[in-house]
Formats: structure tokens, sequence, C-alpha cells
RNA sequence: GGGCGGUUAGCUCAGCUGGUUCAGAGCGCUUGCCUUACAAGCAAGAUGUCGGGGGUUCGAAUCCCUCACUGCCCA
């Protein structure tokens, strides 16, 4: 048998089992089993640095699915990996170059790549080591990487299907454009902020009609070299006759027409709009819609191009300045005001986003995301919480066009190929054979293209393989909402495009961690903890508890590593709990009389079976830290608190029967430390090795998960121990009130009746030790007011007085005060009883056992209050 | 502008399908304890007109409406 240390400390011993784990390979799924499959996918890291807070609640979330269905007698898929983030990660490696003095063009494209895989294997590696550390029972065999040739095949495979279908074009339209990384990006990847500029009120010359102005508001002035018409409502009266005309758009000295659009905001401005089809996605439709030409000013660096006559190459900021300047000097200025808008940033490096117009890839959502709404709708897929299938919908039904190239280098290169003679276009998984006579499209696909594929592609989509088989569809996806258009959506639709299949039935979508002012965790900011550190600090098992535990349903978690005293205290708890108990077995060893259990031992296995049905449901329903709580509770207030006292007593009064009772005390808190396993596994494999005799390849984490029996829930039980424990807390009230520290005081308990005074005298050594008093005497209530001897506390139960002998000095007011109070408190009680039970519509329309348990309430309360008032009318 | 949340003890939050033993937990605070595992502990205690207003109901922190404040997502 294992011996436990004095004090637990968590890094040796987490190491020592992490060794034994991977040993033994328990976490690997066995292809060949014929048990049930249990299987997710690991949302897969960025390789661009390591965890965060927030992936190890995620992965903390993971693990407590598949350990659970581990130990319930499941084949275990939990498939790790890692995912090539492109533009972060390229971002990352190009930063890094930079401070040699390097860029990636300097060393061009093969050459860079070969620094991203470099740069990948470092971070790759210190991911796993982070995984493994926090105890996450993936299976290792069976990583993938989005790279990966397989996978890699499976992007390709897609991209040629789609485009064979159509669903894939390539079209000139108005992207986002990220001018640091000269990429074009997502919708999904800009995120807008709120930016205090200016609102510039600029006069167009109508041509040929002499000082006639059109004004228009703008907050682009530099964009103005790319206009092509300005547009007004046609039912703005300001500018009924102008629509058709022409004016002369200043510097450019070029007429441009006046055109009528609905779109026009007539409250936004002047309610004339300069439309610059090149610069805005708006303006570009309405430029479509017109017949408008299309001028294009700035370039892929964000500087105005040639077009842009004397501003050419200046950075458009600057320009804006010559420009506005030139304006006023021309005294095309009205006014300018200050304006708070909202732009465009890249949610990677920051950078200020350029609508541009190019010609990039793009997916045809539509057609993809009807099936991907129904299987949601249908309740195929279930999202928790609930709430989140909005969200979900609501961007389905409104979902817009995915471009997915990016001019980046890291990355799937697009599987299509242009014939260098006669511009030809080949689109295949495998290049063309005369490979010399084509050129590769230099673009590659937005990361997430290979990320949707993820929950199949890892199985070896699109081969039909075993593994795909055996594990395919997944059954549940863990993440933060945050990328759920990003990602969960994307993967429902791929899956059912790719393989008629759901990706998974149940999607868990838990908190994201904030810092303690709730702010959102970033490296900008240094606000996150180190994951190491903190499990280095409080324990790795502390730190997954804490997070569980704090983590509910709908709001955000405040973190800070100062909380995850909880989990250090509670897994303290555990250790002391485990020590007591193997040293009084040791103690006893050979005195194994039989003993019939008592009502204490039938109270802890109902109360345990009540926390079984809790912690199943909970984890049922998605909700880990109801199932955390649930097992907080039991272990620390019913079986430490109560139980384990318990205990001492009762095998201090049958010495021949204490080895028995510590066993059987053993096997209750063996199924409890089984319950925990999934949340906090160090401590509770090590607890469980030192608990009984183990054989060498034996483990917690592969044992059997103790089920729910109905047959050991015993009401009688927790009532009358619920009882017994009023009793005992009004004795120990008694005392704190007169300060009665250490084993004192007489009490004398008054029942109601024989059978409450025979329940309370069967517990007597129970109640004496556990309140710690010299001697309790138990008598029957008698009518004479007599009993009540003023010169002792008094406190009311139900069935039960309770008096407390007092010392000769005592303040009487103080006495009648505290009782008048608590008179007072019923008597309140008692009047909103009568007031009820007085109301003829409530007795008439409430239910039978809604009225009997006002009843109850009302003659129990004013038993309670009678026994106040003899009590109080004795001084 | 559209959508989704939140507003309960000093702080962070539980309170599922309405019934005053549901007004709770943890932390913090007060008091007393080195009671034969645990001071990272034990015992006792204080604190809230459950954001405002209205409605449904015999009965609402819990359902509906509305207002205020606040957070997130989308445009």
């Amino acid at each position: 048998m294992k011996e436990l240390s004095k004090t637990y400390v968590p890094a040796e011993v987490e190491h020592e089992l992490i060794a034994f784990w991977d040993k033994n390979g328990f976490f690997k799924s066995d292809d060949n089993s014929a048990k049930s499959k249990y299987s997710i996918v690991i949302p897969p890291p960025n390789v661009t640095g390591n965890l965060t807070m927030g992936h190890m609640l995620n992965n903390t979330i993971q693990d407590i699915y598949v350990r659970w269905k581990r130990m319930t007698g499941f084949n275990v898929l939990w498939l790790p990996g890692t995912d090539h983030a492109g533009i972060a990660t390229q971002t990352k490696v190009e930063g890094k170059l930079r401070e040699e003095g390097i860029s990636r063009h300097d060393l061009g494209r093969e050459k860079f790549v070969e620094k991203v895989w470099e740069w990948k294997e470092i971070y790759h590696a210190n991911i796993k080591k982070q995984l493994i550390r926090m105890g996450a029972s993936v299976d290792w065999s069976k990583e993938r990487f989005t790279m990966d040739d397989g996978l890699s095949i499976a992007v390709r495979k897609v991209f040629v299907d789609l485009y064979k279908k159509g669903l894939i074009y390539k079209g000139k339209r108005i992207i986002n454009w990220d001018p640091v990384q000269q990429t074009a990006i997502s919708d999904e990847e800009v995120n807008y902020i709120e930016k205090k500029d200016k609102l510039y009120y600029i006069k167009y010359p109508v041509l040929n009609e002499e000082s006639k102005f059109v004004v228009i508001a703008t907050t682009r002035p530099e964009t103005m070299l790319g206009d092509t018409a300005i547009a007004v409502n046609p039912k703005d009266k300001r500018f009924s006759g102008l629509a058709g005309k022409k004016v002369l758009l200043p510097i450019v000295e070029k007429a441009i027409p006046i055109i009528a659009d609905e779109y026009v905001d007539m409250e936004f401005g002047t309610g004339a709009l300069k439309i610059t089809p090149a610069h805005d996605p708006n303006d570009f439709e309405i430029g479509q819609k017109h017949n408008l030409e299309t001028a294009q000013v700035i370039d892929h660096s964000g500087k105005m191009n040639e077009h842009a006559g004397s501003y050419s190459g200046l950075d458009r900021f600057e320009a804006r300045d010559r420009i506005v300047e030139k304006l006023e000097e021309l005294g095309l200025v009205e006014k300018i005001e200050d304006y708070v808008h909202n732009v465009g940033i890249s949610e990677r490096g920051g950078a200020l986003i350029e609508p541009y117009l190019s010609d990039q890839w793009f997916v045809s959502m539509k057609p993809l995301a009807e099936p991907a709404i129904n299987v949601v709708l249908s309740g195929e897929i279930n999202f928790h919480p609930e709430r989140w299938t909005k969200t979900y919908l609501n961007w389905m039904k409104n979902i817009r066009d995915w471009c997915i190239s990016r001019q980046l280098w890291w990355g799937h290169q697009i599987p299509i190929w242009y014939n260098k003679s006669n511009g030809g276009i080949y689109c295949e998984v495998e290049a063309p054979a005369d490979i010399e006579n084509w050129e590769q499209d230099p673009d590659v696909l937005d990361t997430w293209f290979s990320s949707w594929l993820w929950p199949f592609s890892t199985m070896g989509w699109p081969e039909e393989t075993s593994v795909l088989k055996k594990y395919f569809p997944t059954d549940m996806l863990s993440t933060a909402p945050d990328i759920i258009f990003f990602w969960v959506a994307r993967m429902i639709m791929a899956s059912l495009e790719f393989t008629g299949k759901i990706p998974f039935s149940d999607v868990y979508f838990h908190n994201i961690i904030r810092d303690e002012k709730g702010l959102k965790l970033s490296k900008s900011l240094g606000n996150s903890d180190d994951v190491i550190e903190v499990m280095n600090e409080y324990g790795t098992d502390a730190l997954r508890f804490t997070l569980v535990y704090l983590a509910p349903q709908g709001t955000d978690v405040l973190f800070s590593k100062q909380k995850c005293e909880l989990g250090r205290n509670f897994a303290n708890k555990l250790w002391n709990a485990t020590r007591f108990l193997l040293m009084k077995q040791d103690e006893s060893k050979g005195s194994n009389k039989t003993f019939e259990a008592d009502i204490f031992d039938k109270w802890i296995k109902s109360r345990l079976q009540s926390t079984i049905k809790y912690y199943l449901r909970a984890l049922d329903e998605y909700k880990t830290n109801e199932a955390s709580k649930a097992l907080y509770e039991f272990i620390w207030r019913d079986y430490c608190d109560w139980y384990i006292e318990i205990l001492k007593i009762k095998a201090q009064e049958h010495p021949g029967s204490a080895e028995t009772i510590f066993n059987n005390a053993v096997d209750i808190f063996e199924d409890a430390i089984k319950l925990l396993n999934p949340i906090m596994p160090f401590i509770t494999e090590e607890i469980w090795q030192g608990l009984k005799e183990r054989g060498e390849i034996e483990s917690i984490t592969i044992s059997n998960m103790p089920g729910y029996d109905e047959s050991m829930i015993s009401i009688e039980a927790e009532n009358d121990v619920n009882v017994l424990m009023e009793v005992i807390a009004a004795i120990r009230n008694l005392k704190a009130d007169l300060n009665y520290a250490g084993k004192k005081g007489k009490i004398e308990i008054i029942a109601s009746g024989n059978k409450e005074k025979l329940f309370v005298e069967e517990n007597l050594h129970y109640l004496l030790k556990l309140s710690r008093v010299e001697s309790v005497e138990v008598n029957l209530k008698v009518p004479e007011a007599e009993q009540t001897k003023a010169n002792r506390a008094m406190a009311a139960l139900n069935n039960y007085e309770i008096y407390l002998e007092r010392e000769v000095n005592f303040n009487t007011e103080e006495e009648k005060n505290k009782l008048a109070e608590e008179m007072k408190k019923i008597s309140g009680f008692i009047a909103s009883i009568n007031k009820k039970l007085g109301n003829e519509s409530f007795v008439s329309k409430a239910p039978a056992t809604v009225i009997e348990s006002e009843k109850k309430k009302l003659a129990d309360q004013q038993e309670k209050l009678s026994k106040l008032e003899a009590q109080f009318n004795s001084f």
C-alpha cells in the first residue's frame, strides 16, 4: 500500500502519476474494443504560443467528460492536436525575424516556411507539455496537426469538390484588407472599435451651375480621389431636381454623376453621399447597381497609388491631411466636426482594416447553411446553454459568402494551377503531371478552412478509415462561445456537406475567463496568469477544481490566482481526511467484529446516493460547476464535518469493531473520491492508491464509477439526522452566546412526547460529544410552568426545548431581549401564515399539500412561540 | 440600428419547471477555539425592501410588460 506523506505536495505527486498513467497507456483508445465509444476532438490550440487559463478551463471540461465516460465503461477517444493558425503564426515569426533585421521577402517563400515549421515545433512541444502537465487524458497516439499530410489532402479535396460544384468561386470584391500583414481576412476576423475622429463636410461644385454646391459629409476625405458619383435619396426634397446632373470632383477636376438611390440615409450628414466603389463595401454595391466605374486610389500597403496624382506614394492618413488642406485653400470645406464612429481592426495584428477591392476566392455559404440550420432546429445537435442556439441561427440565416484566400505563405496553398501558355485552370487534389507548364495560385487558405474539417479530417477522412467509422461522429464539443461562427457553425456545415453526418451531438459553450476586473485576458495587458506557475503554486487539481467550480452557466469568470485557494483548501481537506481514515484503520487492525449500521451510517449512504444522483444529472446537463459543488458539499460538509466526527465517537465506544467501522467508512470515501477523479485526477489517484492494497497496474482512472442506487436512499435517516443536527447546533449556539468554551455546560432537553424523548436518548452519546457539554438530561414535558427555571438560556425547536444552565451572574435583561427578538420574528412568521390561511381564495385554490404544509408550519411555530413565552415570563 | 445576456449580502456568484424552513454559497468581516486528520482548520454570528415601476396569480427573486443601468455579438 502506498504511504501518504504528512502534507500533500502536488508537484511531486503529479509528475509521478503522469509517468504512471503514460507508462500503462490508460488513455489510449482501443480500436478493437467491443464497448460503446465516447469520442471528442480537442479544439486544436494555435501553435502561436502557450496555453492560457481559457484553455485550462476548456480542457478540464473535456477531461472531466472523458474520464467520467472511461470510468463508466466506454471506449474513450480524446483526440489531441494543434492548429497552424496561418496569419497569427506568420505574424509571430515575421516579428521574430524583424528583430534579427530580416523580412520574409529576404528569405523567400520556401526558406520562410521552413522557419515557421521550426517555430511550430517549439510551440507544439510546449503545448503538449502543458496538456500533459494539466492531466489531460488524451490519446497521444492519434495526435494531429492541421498541416499533416492527411489533413492537407482533406483540405484540398474539399476545395476541389466545392470548386467543381460551383460553390467556390474567384471574384473581384471589396474585402477586409490588413495593410500591415498585406492579406485579405474574413468578415469574422474584423473587430470594431470606437474611434474619435472628424467628420468633414466638403462642397462639390455642381457642373455648369455657378456657385451651386452639393455638400457631402465623410470621415475619409482621401478616398474622394476615387469618387465616381454622388448619391442622394430620391425622397429627399433638398436635392430634388439634382439627380441626373453632374458635379465637378474637386482636385481631380473630373465630372461625376449625381445618382438617386433609396439606400442613402437622409438623416446622416447632409443627406448627400459620396460614392467610392473601390474603397467602401456599400459604395461598391451601389456602384454595381448603377454601373459606376471603380477608381482605386489606395494600394495594398495603405498608400495612395499612381492614380492619386500628386498624392501618390503618401500614406492614406498623410494624404487625408494634405487633401483637406488643399480643399480648404480652394474654399471647399464647409465645416469639420468631431465624430465618433466604429472602425474595423484586424483581430490578429490590430491593424486598421482597409476595405480593398481585389481578386479573392470565396465559398458560397447559403447552400451549406440550410442543412446546418436544420440539424440544430431538429435537436440532432444541442447547444448548452441552449440560448446559443439563437445566436447560431441568427448568424446562419444571414450568412454571407466566406473569403477564404489569404496572401500569406504559411498555410495550405490553394490547389489551383494556371496554365502558363493558355491561362487554363486546373483544380485537383494533386498537382498536374506536367507541372512545368503550370503555375500554382500563390495564395493560401484561411486557417478555418482546415479547422472546419477537424472532427473528421483528424480521423483519416477522405479515406473511410476504421478510426473514422468507429469514432465519428463525435459526442461532444467543448468550446468558448466566441468562436461559434468561426468554427462551430462551419464544422457543422462541413460535416454535413462532406460526410453527411453531424460532427457532434452536443456543444458545451463554457465561460470566457477574464481577469479580476472583468477585462479580457491578453498578452499586451499582461493580465493573464501563467498556467504552469499557478499549477506549481497551488497544484494542478486546485486550479482545475477552482476553474470548474467558478464557471457557472452564462456569465464570464472573473479569475485571479488567489481564487485557487478554494481548490487548494479542498485538496488539503481531502488529504487530511484520508490520513485520518488510514491512521484509524491502522490503529484498529484486528478489531473486526461486525457492527450494525446505525442511523448515521444510513444517513451518509443516503447522502452519497443523493450526491451521485445530482452529480450525474449535472454532467448530463453539461453543468460541470454544479457537479463540482455537489461533491464539495458532500465531502466537506457531510463526510468531514459530521460523519468523521461520528466515526471518532463510534470507534471509541465500540473498540472491538473499530476496524470494521473504518473499513466501512473507507468504502464510502472511496466512492466519493472516484466521483471526484474526473475533476481532480491527481490527488484522487494518489489517495485511491493509498486507501487500499492495489495491484501494480491498477488505477482509479480505469476503475468503475459508482452508479446511482435508489435503494440506499433513506428519507427517514436524513430527516432524523437533520433533527439531531438541529439540536446540536442549538446547543452550540447557546454555548457560544454564553462564551462557554471547551467541554462545558449542563443541558436539559424537554421532549414533546415519548417518541421524541426516546430518539434523543438513543443518540445521547453523540449529542454529548458533538456539542461538548458536561451533561445532557432528557425529560418529558410536564404541564407545570415550574419546569422553566429562569437561570437558564433557552432555545426552542419543533419538538424540543433546550436549556443550558447559566452561571450565577448573568444579565437578565440581555436574556429577555434575546427571547423577545426571537418571539417577534416567530410572531411575524405566524401572522403571515395566518393571513394566508385566512385568505379564502388561497384555501380554495391552492393544492391540498400546500395548505397542509402551511398548517403544519403554523402549528410548529405556535408551539415554539408558547415555549419562548413561557421562558420569557419566568423572569 | 438588430440580436443575446446580466442587474440577489462588502466582493464573486447559486437559486432548474412560481408555494417564507430559498432569501443561499464561497471569499471577506465579527466572536470563541491549538476539541486525539486538517489553523489551507473547527464552532458560532452579522449583513440583502432579490435594479425601478406595473401586470398575471390564492401566492413571484422565480412568469409577462415597461423603464433604467451594464456587458457581449452582429450590422
